[in-house]
DNA sequence: ATCCAGTTTCGAATCGATTCGAGAGGTCAA
DNA sequence: TTGACCTCTCGAATCGATTCGAAACTGGAT
């Protein structure tokens, strides 16, 4: 149906070979001849077969993406990794082919294998993820987006949540703040012992305890009753309770709210520091302070450390991006009251 | 690197066509010898490579997703159909090229007239969308999530928004209100005249015309100020507002604090009808009455649509899903007060 | 006119798989 | 024993592109 290079050869009066050259550049072709062969590429709208290509060059330009399905449907934090990671491939002249792991892990290996890809770009990776001695098997260009306990020697890009915490911590206790909750993600992400998550409770509430700060922390799955319980529990558990650190995007509208239907202000009450990206912080009714986390960055640095893998350079290489957090309508000094008895 | 079909063969002592053979089924093969090729084939971890497999059979199990790029990186909703497409389309064997069309419509050119697709499934497609002459003059298996003015006699599916509208109205009217509003998408929107907003804003109009109800309408862009802007105008325009209708899945929670901050309670003195996917209706504090449009059941549907075309068959249909209207905690009867002076 | 160097183009082999026609081997009946 | 007929397997052509070695042509120098 579409058009070969023997139809463009045709055309233009030349051999296979000379329509080739002129496609690559390998070889140098009289103007002549190039304009010739270029008016009937054009004519014919000729696109070289993309299977026939790969089959000598070992090269196809698609990289794929790894999701797991752990999350089911319907999670909303990965659009944005999924967008800036396909914009990165775009960039840099790759396409990308999404693959989820839902019958275990033979698509990474049938894509891989098969030669459908050139890379390997593992999202969500955990601590103990089956699928990277999977791919470091395969020996082909891969990323980690995620910390896993043992990268098998591949490179991986990742947060640095541990620091997101203390950050938020200290800049609640620079406020004055002395008793401190820390509100998490889901109950199963802990158990799990998915490492972004523990690294930001712990990054927190280590700094709050050095601080010699009160504290205590609760995972919450984001329900709108369970994110009340949340709340509650905290209160409860923290004397005279000040501030949260709340790393739960669903949940974080709601704390405000639960908040808010105890009597209490935000911020000249209680001060409310979130981990989570910028637009999310910036959307809410009441714009948060928050310790955000560069996905655009993230997923670029990926992609890119994946090109140059499938280009031949061989560093494998370690980064991890530092949050910035920025200071919005949600954090206060702490209440003189509560410095007090503190 | 990887083993090849000759690889295999060698292992087996048994020539490549046998080899192709057993893997195809195409012609009998003796299970002995099929035992001896399956075992070379297990041991070297052979799998056919995708390129050389394409450039015989014209197939290649890969279907391209075009995404418009126009809402950005940040656009909450799309994520539902990425996946929805996603696990639909692994489950029918086919995996998923992504496409972004920021550098015009070359992607889905190239990718299909380089056989690098077998088929494209457009989505977000607008009124007048340029993707669709370009889809349709290539001449492949491809479906359209949206209604274009045009289709071009290819098929497509979409929400029937017109009804989600009128299935909001009338619960609205059927409860009593008189005064209701009408709360869409962003003005942009509106101006790119896109079909599904513009269908369900007239939609639900008409029937309140049609009732003799009095009602107004704006677009909004979900931002917390442009919500309360919204919400105040609308019941600045409809004398005794006592319901509305909400087609903006940011914006939905903002309109309920918005009119608890007027001292409104919902849905005692105002009632609130969205129109957006069940999960997030059901997400929020107060769980909201909602005309549902199947996301997954749309996704599943256009999958299907390609691959059958993909397999051959030409049955160009078109498919219009119906929304089902969910009662929830945000809509009660009209107010008696309002009901007297209606 | 002949030869040489340099430029440009061509022919043929090759990549990894599929698929058709035909050959090899076996069984059974005449 | 031979021929007919299956069943199973093989060799070779083919898909669309890339790439190497060599041929053809150009122009300038002798």
């Amino acid at each position: 149906m579409a058009s070969t290079i023997v139809d463009v050869a045709n055309l233009a009066g030349v051999s296979r070979s000379t329509v080739s050259y002129v496609l690559s550049g390998a070889r140098p072709i009289s103007p002549e001849t190039r304009r010739r062969v270029e008016r009937a590429i054009e004519e014919l709208q000729y696109r070289p077969h993309a299977g026939a290509r790969s089959i000598r060059s070992g090269r196809n330009g698609v990289i794929a993406m790894a999701l797991p399905m752990v999350h089911g449907p319907h999670n909303q934090v990965q659009m944005p990794y999924v967008w800036s990671a396909l914009t990165a491939a775009q960039d840099l002249g790759f396409k990308m082919l999404m693959l989820t792991d839902d019958d275990g892990e033979s698509a990474i290996r049938d894509s891989v294998v098969g030669s459908q890809v050139d890379g390997v770009m593992l999202m969500e990776v955990q601590r103990r993820d089956p699928r990277v001695p999977l791919l470091a098997s395969l020996k082909c260009p891969a990323v980690l987006v995620g910390t896993p306990d043992d990268s098998a020697r591949m490179p991986y890009v990742d947060f640095d949540t541990a620091l997101a915490g203390r950050l938020c911590a200290e800049h609640l206790l620079e406020l004055g703040h002395r008793g401190i909750g820390y509100l998490g993600q889901s109950p199963a992400t802990f158990k799990r012992d998915v490492a972004y998550a523990v690294h930001a409770r712990d990054g927190a509430l280590s700094t709050l305890r050095a601080a010699r700060a009160r504290s205590a922390w609760t995972a919450c799955d984001g329900q709108p009753g369970d994110v009340v319980r949340a709340v509650d529990q905290l209160m409860a558990k923290v004397r005279n309770l000040t501030a949260l650190i709340v790393y739960n995007e669903r949940a974080l509208p709601l704390v405000v709210d639960r908040l808010t239907g105890l009597g209490l202000r935000v911020p000249e009450d209680v001060s409310v520091v979130a981990v989570c990206p910028d637009d999310e912080a910036e959307r809410l009714r009441l714009p948060s302070t928050s310790a955000s986390l560069p996905v655009e960055e993230l997923a670029r640095t990926a992609v890119r450390l994946l090109a140059g893998q499938v280009n031949g350079e061989t560093s494998a290489s370690v980064t991890i991006l530092p949050p910035t957090l920025k200071i919005r309508d949600t954090t206060a000094p702490a209440p003189a009251a509560a410095r007090d008895r503190g």
